[in-house]
Parts: structure tokens; sequence; C-alpha cells
DNA sequence: CGCGTCACGCTAATTAATGT
DNA sequence: ACATTAATTAGCGTGACGCG
């Protein structure tokens, strides 16, 4: 009823040749010309919220902002954590989604409140002069030290804790490749439900690469998207014989699946 | 057409922080 | 202690397609 902004409802595609056409059409069609495929919007909330395994009502809050009644007549809106590439559609960039991993570092597995996320976040942005600091090569270098020192006791009082927070951050980083000029190119997502302990040595078997099949998730070092997989499996094929047909090892079959079924064991 | 999937806005339950 | 606010998340309704 509302009219809220959709895709034109007769460019005669399907769901993922448009997906497809997100990447692509920006190099025939205007608007985003010369901008890198990274900061092209070409996720919806609800594919981030499947690969980077955050429920799709959070992240939408997280990009996008909420609002929430206070009381009669009163609403609160909250400020986005970060600069999304497409507001007016509710489209996420490979960088979104990378910033994304971050905060949930942070928020999810660390437990820290959102407003001093913020303050964190407001304050790397001016120290490291990056529009999305939490991602920038910086970080990976002197940026968790500034973030722990400027805000580890704000966050967490023992310096045991603000050790653990440190080896979490940096841990959520070593997922993120770049290249030599140090910019985010490849997100390897966590597949699997994650803790303290499995999180370091998590493997790395599906990544998500811009320039590869449009920036769906694939399997490491080839070109197979994890929803093709999926779909084979859905449709019967056992683990074992896609792993075949792929030419991959099961275990990253598993993983494939996994990444495409959140809620499957 | 009917069914399934997705997008999106909304409410409400729940839980954690904060204020008084 | 108790009330209020903030944040997360499930779940619902609607509308738009896609596919058979």
């Amino acid at each position: 009823m509302t009219e809220r902004p959709r895709y034109d409802a007769d460019d005669g595609m399907t769901a993922r040749t448009r997906r497809q056409v997100r990447m692509t059409e920006p190099v025939e069609r205007d608007p985003y010309r010369g901008r890198s495929p990274r900061k092209i919007p070409a996720y919806s909330s609800f594919e981030a919220s499947r690969y980077l395994r955050i429920p799709e009502n959070t992240v939408r809050n997280w990009a996008f902002g909420y609002a929430q009644r206070t009381g009669p007549g009163r609403t609160m809106r909250s400020r986005p954590l970060l600069k999304a590439a497409d507001t007016q559609r509710h489209l996420l960039s490979f960088v979104n989604l990378v910033e994304l991993h971050m905060i949930s570092a942070l928020r999810r597995d660390h437990n820290v409140q959102m407003p001093k996320i913020r303050r964190a976040i407001d304050y790397l942005e001016a120290k490291l002069r990056s529009p999305h600091p939490l991602i920038d090569e910086e970080m990976e270098t002197d940026g968790t030290d500034i973030f722990i020192n400027k805000y580890g006791s704000l966050i967490n009082a023992s310096r045991d804790g603000q050790l653990a927070m440190k080896a979490l951050l940096q841990a959520h980083l070593k997922r993120i490749e770049r290249d030599e000029r140090g910019v985010a190119v490849r997100l390897f997502p966590f597949t699997r439900k994650r803790d303290a302990d499995t999180i370091v040595e998590a493997p790395k078997l599906i990544a998500i690469d811009p320039a590869v099949a449009f920036g769906r998730p694939v399997i490491v070092g080839s070109r197979v998207p994890t929803s093709e997989i999926a779909q084979r499996f859905q449709a019967g094929e056992s683990p074992s014989e896609v792993a075949q047909d792929f030419g991959r090892t099961e275990e990253e079959v598993w993983e494939a699946i996994r990444c495409e079924f959140p809620t499957a064991a």
C-alpha cells in the first residue's frame, strides 16, 4: 500500500538476475560509474543477514537505523551505525557487509553496548579520517590499540577483558583480506555458530569477493556459489555427490550448505 | 492461478542498562 | 527498589514476483 522504493516491476528478470544486474548495471547505466564494486549497493538486508549470521531485523536496525515507540505518541529514531550504500532502496555494499561483520564482533560476540560502539566509531572516524574506520587498514595495525586504549576501560574494566577484546577484534579482522593498498577486497564470513574458543581457528572455506560471482559467497578458490551447492542439496543430492561434481571436498560442501541455511545443523 | 519466497514496515516480547 | 529507556529479535501482514 505504501509506496516504497522497489525495483522496476516489468524488467522481466528473476530475482537472481536482478541481483546480478545490481552489480553490473552501474557500468552501463550511470549512477555508480567509476565506483569500485566494493561500494556498489548489491546486497539486501536479507542476504547480509544470511551471510553474516545476524538476524535480518538487526541488520536493518544497524544499517538504516530504527524507530521505536517510547510512549504514547512519542517515538525515537536511532542513527545508523554505518553509511549504507543505498539508504533509499535499503541496499548494502560489500564494504557495508564487512562493517557489519566487525560491528557484530563488538556487539554480539563481545557484548559491547550500542552507545559505546557509536562513540568508538565516531572517534575512530575522526582519528583515522576514514568513512569506514572499522575496516580501515589502520584498524588492523594501530586501530585496535587506539580503540582499546581509548575505549577499553569504558567498555571493559578488567585488563583481561581488554586483552580478550583485542584478540576478538583481531580474529575478526583476520577474516578480511586486503589488497596491496590495504583495501578490503574479500571477506571470509563465519559459517558456523561461534564462541570465544572456536573463533580464532574457524576455517576459511567460504569467501565473499565482489569480483567473483557478483559478490555471492563462493567456495574459496573456486567460482562455485554456495547457493548453487545448496540448491543441489535441497534437490536431494548427497553432499558427497555434489562435492564430486564440483571437484571440492565434502567439508567445503557442508560449509556452503551451512552458509545458505543458517538454521541447519 | 496457487504456492513459495522475499522485501519491508510494523508490533510486541524480552532483556539489559540507566535513572531516580 | 522501581520505572523508564535502549536494543535486539520474533513474528505478522501485505504486496510483488517467479515458477510450475
